[in-house]
DNA sequence: GGATTGACGGGAG
DNA sequence: ACTCCCGCCAATC
């Protein structure tokens, strides 16, 4: 048996979104709503800020492509903005607006239909 | 084991 | 378009 520690599922929740974040390809980008959506925890935006805080330096999961809702590099509780964050997107294609912004229009990562479980975004 | 925090989102003003 | 408030749930102390 696992031992897992509080899951209220087989797997946990970190794994979920590591998951997921796994799937994010490179160039684009994934708002935490959004990730949380398709780890199966609609409408639990913090629980990946929670899963991304306990990442560690070394990892290899592309956390630098989760930005926020509002298209721009969330501030930690740090009080700063991950610098590195936005170089390492921008050096993937992704180009900020003057006012540090990112188009979520035109780079967030639209999932295959095989992972799709988004029920049905803003379709504008 | 209870209380607080936290890489957010959405609505309202 | 921006700011403030509330809520959700897990992890931490």
């Amino acid at each position: 048996m696992k031992s897992s520690p509080r899951s209220p599922g087989p797997v946990s929740t970190h794994a979920k979104i590591y998951a997921v974040l796994r799937r994010v390809p490179r160039g684009r980008v994934v708002t935490y709503g959004q990730v949380a959506t398709l780890a199966g925890l609609d409408g639990q935006p913090r629980l990946v800020g929670y899963a991304l805080h306990a990442l560690a330096t070394g990892t290899k999961l592309p956390w630098h492509r989760v930005i926020n809702a509002r298209g721009t590099v969330s501030i930690r509780s740090n009080g700063t903005a991950s610098l590195s964050q936005r170089l390492l997107l921008e050096r993937e294609g992704i180009a900020f607006d003057a006012r540090g912004r990112v188009s979520l229009e035109r780079y967030r990562w639209k999932p295959s239909r095989s992972t799709l479980r988004q029920p049905n975004r803003r379709g504008k």
